[in-house]
DNA sequence: ATCCCTGCAAATTCTTTGCAAGTTT
DNA sequence: AAACTTGCAAAGAATTTGCAGGGAT
C-alpha cells in the first residue's frame, strides 16, 4: 500500500496505511463504521484519511446495497448484489467490455453494480 | 410519477411526487441538500420520503463525483464522469450489453458510471 | 528543520424520532 | 373510519474544526 501513497505524493504514515488495509480486509462492508470499529485510530483522523484519500483519486465511494462503502480504485472490483438475500459477492472477473470511446469521449474506467438473482436463490 | 406509488403500494401524497420529480430534474445534483433545498418541505419528511422510496426500490443511491446522488430506478441512467473539468453527462444509451447469467447468477440490473476525458477536454 | 499528520475536545451539521394534527384510501 | 403521512421541535448521530504535540521527509 505504500507505493499508492508515495506515488500521489502522500506522507506515509502508519494510520494511511491501516486504513487502505482496513478497506482492503472489509472489501462489501468497507462502511466508515466499520473501518472506524475495526481500527484503533481516533474517528476524526479516519475522517481526515479517507477524504485526503479520496481527494487524491486513491479510493472511491461506492453504493453496495444502500450503504455507502469504500474502494481501492485501482483494484477495479465489481460487485453482484442478489435482491433475495442481499447478499453480496465481489466479481474478480470484469464482465463487461465497453468501447473506448462515446460520443467523443475516451473511457478510462467503469464502476460497474450488478443485481439479480443469486445462485443460491436461484435453485 | 403516480403510477410508480401506486405500483408499490404507497399512498400518493404531494409531498412524494414533489420527491419524485425533484429527483428527476436535479439529475447527476440530486443530493439530499439540493433536493430539501429545491423543495419547500419539512427537512424530516424529505428524509422519511427518501428511505421509504428507497425501502420500496423506486429509487437508490448512486455516487457521482464522490457524492451520494438519487436516482429513479426505473430509469436506468448511466453517467460519465470527466476527469478533467469534472463535469458529469447523463447518457440515454447503455453502452453495454451484459450476459444475463454468470456464475450462476442470474442479472437483472445494472448501475454503471464511467470515468474519463470528454469531448471537450479531449481536444 | 520544515512541513505535514494525529489525537483530543468542542463545535457544527446531518439525520432520526415522538407526537398531535392533517390526508389518503 | 382506519391507517398512514406530515410538520414541528427536540434528541441523537455523524462529521468537521482548532490547536498543541508528534512524526515523516
Amino acid at each position: 500500500m505504500n507505493e499508492l501513497l508515495i506515488k500521489h505524493g502522500l506522507k506515509v504514515t502508519n494510520q494511511r496505511i491501516q486504513v487502505l488495509d482496513a478497506i482492503n480486509e472489509l472489501s462489501v462492508n468497507s462502511t466508515i463504521k466499520n473501518i472506524i470499529n475495526k481500527l484503533n485510530i481516533d474517528q476524526s483522523t479516519v475522517y481526515r484519511t479517507l477524504k485526503t484519500l479520496e481527494e487524491n483519486n486513491i479510493i472511491e465511494k461506492n453504493v453496495i446495497d444502500d450503504e455507502i462503502i469504500y474502494i481501492i480504485k485501482e483494484e477495479h472490483k465489481h460487485y453482484f448484489k442478489c435482491i433475495k438475500c442481499n447478499k453480496v459477492k465481489e466479481l474478480h472477473t470484469c464482465p463487461i467490455e465497453i468501447s473506448d470511446e462515446l460520443d467523443g469521449c475516451k473511457i478510462l474506467n467503469h464502476s460497474l453494480i450488478l443485481d439479480g438473482i443469486c445462485d443460491n436463490c436461484n435453485k
